[in-house]
DNA sequence: TGTCAACTAATGTAATAACAGTAGTTGCGA
DNA sequence: TCGCAACTACTGTTATTACATTAGTTGACA
């Protein structure tokens, strides 16, 4: 049974494994894997998905005033489109509130309730022991450090999308 | 105003910085937002989304015998579920193909068909190049390294659900 | 002002994913 | 061999996502 099995010692000759193969092939299957484990844990404790989490914690740090519905979308991770509809869930749920935009009467404001707020803490911190039992139990402190190191450049990227 | 409003500037009590978490942190966006990328690249290229890549590239390197449903289900990295459909798709493009299984009149053995491989393999190299210039090139040797050892684990579970 | 392109979010529709339930098969033990 | 639980994949149905289009708003400029 095993499960890369059959790992032939030999090159294959379309699959070159450079360095950069294995590094995002790490990155894919941490991410894949731990997210198999962790969301439907999250589902289990707090009632509601990744993507809900990923809105509300946008949202909570933003802070007070909220975030326009292009904003959200830029800055989420896990939704790439369907937004509209992903807030009116969201909100049929009693976790956030549309406002009027003061100056313009295109926008939206997306604000987390109270009730959305509390939800969003009590998650946060489940999830967070879900992942770190996870993912972060599994690596040591100086390994943490360097892919902490290594990958945080791409949380800083909104505005580089010039890639050669 | 609230809570960031009279807490203290620095340390979010309810977001405790921790190691493991920007190394998740780091992770999570560096999939993201190379998929982000990657993946509209490889529609327009090679014609099928990531699902389907996934997919040959697992029955690619499950060789001639290819591999059952329940496998294909378990090592793929983006489909948890609606294989069956997901493997019609891909069979009625023509690039995979159902056999039954000599001695299990349940299972099915899915394989590569000739025009598989060929699409697979053109796909596979496209999109490397485009993971190297999104990921690999952002990221310097010792970093590669380093992300890609601390990450290996991950790769290499297929048994092992028990965390704590 | 009037016109128009850009902007912002929502809507209609089709594709896909998620979840529960089903049909047929297998292997074990009474 | 009969009954039954486990197995394997599929189907029915609902929820969600993806993609294209639409409605209304804004700002610039003739």
């Amino acid at each position: 049974m095993g499960i890369v099995g059959d790992m032939t010692n030999e090159e294959d000759a379309s699959r070159p494994a450079t360095l950069w193969n294995d590094a995002w092939r790490g990155v894919l299957f941490a991410t894949s894997r731990t997210l198999q484990v962790a969301e439907p844990e999250l589902i289990a404790t707090a009632g509601f998905p990744l993507t809900w989490l990923d809105v509300l914690a946008q949202l909570y740090d933003a802070g007070e005033a909220g975030l326009r519905m292009q904003e959200l979308e830029q800055r989420s991770l896990f939704t790439r489109s369907g937004l509209t509809r992903l807030v009116d869930r969201i909100e049929a749920a009693g976790l956030v509130r549309r406002e009027a935009v003061p100056g313009d009467r295109r926008g939206v404001q997306v604000v987390l309730t109270e009730e959305g707020r509390r939800r969003h803490d009590a998650a946060f911190v489940g999830h967070s022991k879900v992942i770190e039992r996870v993912f972060g139990r599994r690596l040591t402190e100086a390994q943490l450090r360097a892919v902490a190191e290594a990958l945080a450049p791409f949380w800083h990227d909104d505005e580089d999308r010039a890639e050669s």
